[in-house]
DNA sequence: TTGAAAGCGCTAACAA
DNA sequence: TTGTTAGCGCTTTCAA
């Protein structure tokens, strides 16, 4: 009897670049040089080499050259959830960075549990990913410190990192709120609502900011009902625009603080006899058809910006943290320019 | 003078298992039983251990131990389009599966670019991910042949492999395209449009084939011009559907076999005087607003049902490859059930 | 219970 | 032009 086979065959046992050269005749080096295409072979030897890659089906073993190089040529994405339409845009655009610059993109979705994003933050930075761009759920980012220290090249999205000094590239959330109220404003509304995410995210509060600078740019006072932040779950959402809209002073017109919200107020409000107005946050797809009036950020410049200072600092910049902001633009289509009901 | 630094320090310098050994005064094994929560360590050690890691802000490097164990706990998906939104959930289902298994995802965009998907697949497989789940953009998968006879663990979703036998996960495109098309041709209509995505992709065959046998069952004949595949986007759709829609013999009827070109159809009937009857294949956001009614297939199945056949295959299965077919579910929400507009 | 030595597959540094 | 050696940080093996 043979020995007894390898408990665990390796990566299928597959061909090294020693097999290879042993089968080429050439030393180990020199079939290094060829996979890298690097200088100072002969035409000959590359022949022979090439040609016992390819009997062997040999393809280079990266996590091999990752331990030695330092570098992995990989970037981690962490964001809130993979299946939100805002985040595919984001991700395409961080993806398309990473690949003009040879990375590729592991991404994560944190399902908006500040334990979750940790926990993948760490993971990736245990696989030594070059970089990484991260959507908070969070609001402390402390537990990055060592990590960026040690290099990690880190830009924060949508949201800007807590407790930390870090790059961030956000929207004009505050703005483009204010923007959107004043413009129900400026079409008679007094009374208006505000749903909104859980108060625990940035860009929630920023929102229900602009709201309230845009209410008292108007000289309108703010009743505690007419403001909700909570989950974005249609029941929730729901709920709390059913109360706003009922009792002996409903409010004339909505302000959704994003797109789950939006969504769900369109599907409220088109069940209704009477007229309400409603602006959103976020544009969505085919509202151009059903006619709301948006306020849009651009989610692919969001993560095109942040993967190109992520880019920029891993080669060498070297500048101080900063935090980028993208304007914003109200995009009328009829849902926010319906006049106040009734009187 | 000390030593002239090391001219590319190795990931920031981080400290490794070496540097918490002599700084816990053990020897290098015991820092990794700790550090993997392996048997045979006095709580004291361990605690002394723990300090010295808490100490230097020591994190495992996986790439090393990926070198030495031969897997990665990380798969790769290549799909066609990160931004879009059938993707997103699919995404998201295969993120969950990879999740419960301690395993991270890796994900790139093929662009619909058969060259692209191949240097994406082969790159992933340069990492040695251990599976591999792949949305077809190309015809021919016999590049991935030595790697799956290396133990790569690969799925195919979406789109069937080409030129290997392969696991598959693939919606009902056939029977779901034949269902909505008979639906149309129940409410009266004969001269019925197909607009869908190039010839090569195996969705648009297979559901212009649905198509075909729905308007045979009918006893119908489809005339050329009532075909169209190719690109879909917005131009060349609106260009494909007003040519259906004008001349002496105009259709009736639209099926529409894809959510991009169901959008496009949307806006564009939107427009029109003449009412005309609305099937796409796909669900879209707000379709129940608008009444658009669909073909839905359940793109977070197809994720799950994918990744799931990927790890059990990597926990050992051995099967042999098979496709599965899931049901697809006409939807009726008004813009399907229009009787043909004049004679 | 603990640790020393070997080696995963590759690249950097240096030598021939 | 080519090859040899060392070693990236970890796990495996085996001995103490």
């Amino acid at each position: 009897m043979a020995d007894i086979a390898r408990s665990e065959p390796r990566y299928g046992n597959r061909p090294t670049m020693k097999d290879v050269a042993a089968r080429a005749g050439v030393g180990l080096k020199t079939v290094s040089r060829v996979v890298n295409g690097e200088p100072g072979v002969t035409p000959d030897t590359e022949h022979r080499v090439r040609e016992a890659i390819e009997a062997l089906g040999f393809r280079r073993n990266d996590s091999a050259r990752v331990l030695r190089k330092g570098r992995t040529a990989t970037v981690g994405l962490v964001l809130e959830d993979l299946a939100d339409p805002f985040y595919g845009p984001l991700s395409r655009a961080v993806e398309e960075v990473a690949r003009a610059h040879g990375a590729l993109l592991i991404n994560g979705s944190s399902a908006e549990d500040p334990e979750r994003e940790q926990e993948l933050a760490l993971a990736l930075c245990a696989r030594r990913v070059d970089g990484l761009i991260v959507i908070p759920a969070g609001g402390d980012h402390r537990y990055l410190e060592p990590e960026i220290r040690a290099g990690v090249a880190t830009v924060f999205v949508d949201r800007p990192a807590g407790g930390i000094d870090a790059d961030a590239v956000l929207s004009d959330n505050f703005g483009g709120a204010r923007a959107g109220v004043a413009h129900l404003v400026a079409h008679g509304h007094r009374r208006i609502g505000f749903i909104a995410d859980r108060p625990g995210i940035h860009t929630a509060r920023e929102r229900l900011r602009g709201y309230r600078a845009a209410m008292e740019d108007a000289g309108l006072d703010v009743a505690d009902a007419w403001v909700s932040l909570g989950p974005t779950d249609p029941e929730r959402v729901a709920a709390a625009a059913g109360a706003m809209l009922s009792g002996p002073e409903p409010v004339t017109a909505l302000f959704a603080g994003n797109n789950r919200v939006t969504v769900t107020a369109v599907r409220l409000l088109a069940d209704r006899e009477r007229p309400v107005a409603l602006v959103g946050f976020d544009d969505i797809e085919l509202a151009d058809l059903l006619g709301v009036t948006v306020i849009a950020q651009d989610a692919a410049a969001l993560g095109r910006t942040a993967a190109e200072r992520l880019f920029r600092r891993l080669e060498g910049a070297d500048e101080a943290p900063a935090t980028v902001v993208l304007d914003t633009r109200l995009i009328a289509r009829g849902s926010g320019e319906v006049p106040p009901a009734g009187g």
